[in-house]
DNA sequence: CCTGTTTGTGAATATTATTCACTTTGTGAA
DNA sequence: TTCACAAAGTGAATAATATTCACAAACAGG
């Protein structure tokens, strides 16, 4: 059955067609701001044509959504493959969480959409379980470093599993991004840098589970130094944030650090 | 002009009524699947009328999300004025946030669709300041209780801001709810007592803010007991959760802790 | 009682997700 | 090579449903 493999193949990549189509014009309009009938034609496609592949506009986003799922993913294996300390490995991966979402500003509004009860629930279960599966592989780096710090004698779990570190993380990531992309809420609220706070507060938490070396959260050397190492070492393609501080600005006493 | 004055004030009347029966009806078939014209219905009015009181139906949703907000509000507020130590009020805060999206589950839906951007940028500028508004109190009563800590030695900032440490805990308490509310995604990751590990991070972070007293993460004793006391003092109009550990429960040694 | 203004109305409009009856294309067997 | 069949593709028709608007009712103030 050669033929129809072959069908099936051309049927994904056409999948593929029009969800890449669907990124491109939620990027311009916003998801809700774009029609089905407008994407059948930006892929030059019939608007029946989506509906064989896509039931519903949800499940469209439940795959849109994948897409970036997929990419952060990549990027968490790769930190998880580096050759780093642990306590800088795990520092990586809220890194690379916050390169990905800064580098695909779309998918945070579709991933927060997806996730909404509302629209989640309006999406078909396999879709559903589809998305899910794309986001396990990043659960399963940040789990693997655990593992590693454990057996390096970094990390004592006592009674916690490796999976609550993880997501004890993934809460303050989430949240915070959450916080930032509620339109002038943290303006409103007086706050100027978000992400720094982040960065300050995984230091507290990993800080607080013991996970060694103990690292001063307000030590911004420590943190930039490791970000270039990154960029050097792992995420070449990814351009360093522009206006972030670099390490020879930290050498000046009583730098202002903007983040 | 009197006259004037009340119809104001029973126009105002009629935004209530069109809101109350929209948190109704939502709670049957979500905002998404409730249409204009059966809230206008359900309200015994007119479409028209309905939009002479919102523009679109998103400035609806920013009026219905308000509502929650309020009501959050208030109980952080009732957790300011509550005459305990710090460090348990802190805690306290976070179980009001817990205990207020467990007692109005449809609150947290609309929250997360209004806070989308593609749902936020569609609604009025005025509904979204109005509804950002009726969020600060919450900050206030967060950050009170932070000026209250050091005042009283409990917590030195260094050079953390009392923004920094409410917003730390907002991020963790958020990211947990969206993370809960994403249905099957911690079933997925095996993760089971969600809310009990939050309650375990905010401990860890205390800690390490340095927050005294320190407590240790693994001592449900001192949760159970500090939850009892808001129940009994301060939240006696919430019935305490159902299924979770009472302090009788937790005298018998290795007893296993649900959340 | 009259008049202008505000408020309320629900049918009409416009947009858009979704369906469906039909056409085209490709397939494997005769 | 032909043919019957299945799968894929089509876009006009359908079904909601958000939003508007021309008009009606209610009412305040003179």
């Amino acid at each position: 059955m050669t033929a129809a493999e072959r069908r099936e193949r051309e049927f994904a990549q056409r999948e593929q067609c029009f969800v890449d189509a669907a990124l491109e014009l939620a990027a311009d309009v916003g998801f809700m701001g774009m029609s089905m009938a407008d994407l059948a034609r930006h892929a030059e496609y019939a608007t029946g044509t989506l509906y064989k592949h896509f039931d519903c506009k949800e499940d469209l986003l439940m795959a849109m959504t994948a897409v970036g799922n997929r990419e952060r993913a990549k990027m968490m294996q790769r930190v998880a493959a580096w050759d780093a300390p642990s306590r800088q490995k795990i520092m990586a991966i809220g890194y690379s969480d916050l390169l990905f979402v800064a580098n695909h500003p779309v998918h945070f509004r579709l991933e927060q959409l997806a996730t909404a009860e509302d629209v989640w629930s309006r999406a078909s279960e396999a879709r559903r379980t589809a998305l899910l599966q794309t986001g396990a592989p990043c659960g399963d780096a940040v789990e693997a470093i655990v593992d590693e710090a454990v057996a390096a004698g970094d990390l004592t779990l006592r009674t916690h599993r490796r999976e609550d570190v993880a997501l004890g993380l993934w809460t303050m990531s989430m949240g915070m991004h959450t916080l930032v992309h509620a339109g002038g809420l943290l303006e409103f609220h007086d706050i100027s840098a978000p992400y720094g706070l982040l960065a300050r507060n995984y230091t507290l938490f990993l800080n607080a589970l013991d996970w060694q070396p103990i690292v001063d959260p307000l030590d911004e050397h420590w943190r930039v130094a490791m970000r270039d190492r990154l960029h050097a070492e792992v995420f070449t393609d990814y351009a360093p944030p522009t206006g972030a501080p670099t390490l020879s600005d930290l050498e000046a006493p009583h730098a202002d650090i903007p983040c």
